[in-house]
DNA sequence: TATTGAAGTTGAACTTGTTCAACTATTTTC
DNA sequence: GAAAATAGTTGAACAAGTTCAACTTCAATA
């Protein structure tokens, strides 16, 4: 079944009775994306919610000098927003683009309203999802201030191996907040 | 009334009837902390969740190499707590500390609960709460990225003016993730 | 009021990370 | 399979930020 992954995923957050399950599913539709493809461009408003059910995204803004800065990576199991766009309707920051051929569970906006009116538990998931998402970007700023450029490298590669593969050193380097030539240094030091 | 500050801040995130309003208040508490006192200290499990009606807090980590590390302030209209070690009640790495004699309504872990059960709208209001909150984070990463730090110094002082002119030098750069000794040369040269 | 302690300042030497440019793989595309 | 574009590497000069130590200023306290 398609929404297996989904379901798996909701399960570790939350307590749907079946019926609440199935009635989830029914909001979500398939999307395949193919490599290099944008899922959002900046500039867009943000008019979903997407689950990533196969490949890998990155989510990247392109700042004031042109450095391109990537905020985090989507691969399977993970999910894909922009909560400041979807929430205003106003235009995104942020690019979304395949990294390789992907596939991704989609929730419209209309949907996702109807979603929290018509299963309320959906708030409770969505709202503990958002409590651990908040844990994970702290944690994130007190690396970026606590670590070394090398250090954080070693805590990407070791703690996301299989994302860390897929990616270019540009890529990398976009997220870890440093150059690609200094990414290249600290690779061939260690 | 005491809790006239909360109600205004979740009448902005959430339509509670009269009588949810005077509901969800009961739950909390009045506690007072004066200058410098802990509200949470390292190592300690985060047992309640807290909103600022007086003064100011500082939540920050002390990390290996023994640096203080600001993760933000909270100051009145504020929320304070730490969310890892109330939901999965392990030992926090955060300390909570007042900046000035202050005033925190406080909602215990039991009580959030039961917060949860007897008023189902809660869950919306903290989703959407959360979901601000993701929003600010993900900004603060990508301005550490792409910012220097006196961008980010001017960044601070002019969007939150009310906590900058409360803070000592040291307190400034620990959130911005700087020595003190440079902040002190960043401010020379402006 | 004197004393202590903490906070801010400054300079010099140092480390970390950047920039730019030239070069070498490695992929993509036609 | 050649050409073109993209990605990684390296070095040298530079800029950003740190460290340590000495000094000054300001607040807290006895």
């Amino acid at each position: 079944m398609i929404h297996e992954l989904l379901l798996k995923h909701i399960n570790k957050n939350a307590k749907f009775s079946k019926s609440e399950q199935e009635e989830f599913c029914k909001f979500f539709h398939t999307k395949a994306i193919s490599k290099k493809e944008f899922l959002l461009e900046q500039g867009q408003i943000c008019k979903f919610e997407g689950f990533v059910t196969k490949g890998c995204f990155r989510i990247f803004t392109i700042d004031k000098k042109g450095n391109e800065n990537t905020l985090y990576f989507a691969a399977k199991d993970w999910w894909l927003m922009d909560i400041d766009s979807f929430m205003n309707h106003k235009p995104s920051e942020l690019n979304m683009q395949a990294l390789e051929d992907s596939e991704v569970l989609i929730i419209t906006q209309k949907n996702k309203l109807s979603l929290y009116n018509t299963i309320p538990n959906a708030e409770k998931l969505f709202r503990i999802m958002f409590q651990k998402s908040i844990v994970a970007w702290q944690r994130r700023i007190i690396r970026n201030h606590s670590l070394t450029a090398k250090e954080r490298y070693v805590h990407f590669i070791t703690n996301y191996p299989e994302i860390a593969s897929k990616l270019t050193d540009r890529q990398t380097s976009s997220y870890l907040g440093i150059t690609h030539e200094f990414l290249s240094k600290i690779k061939k030091l260690s």
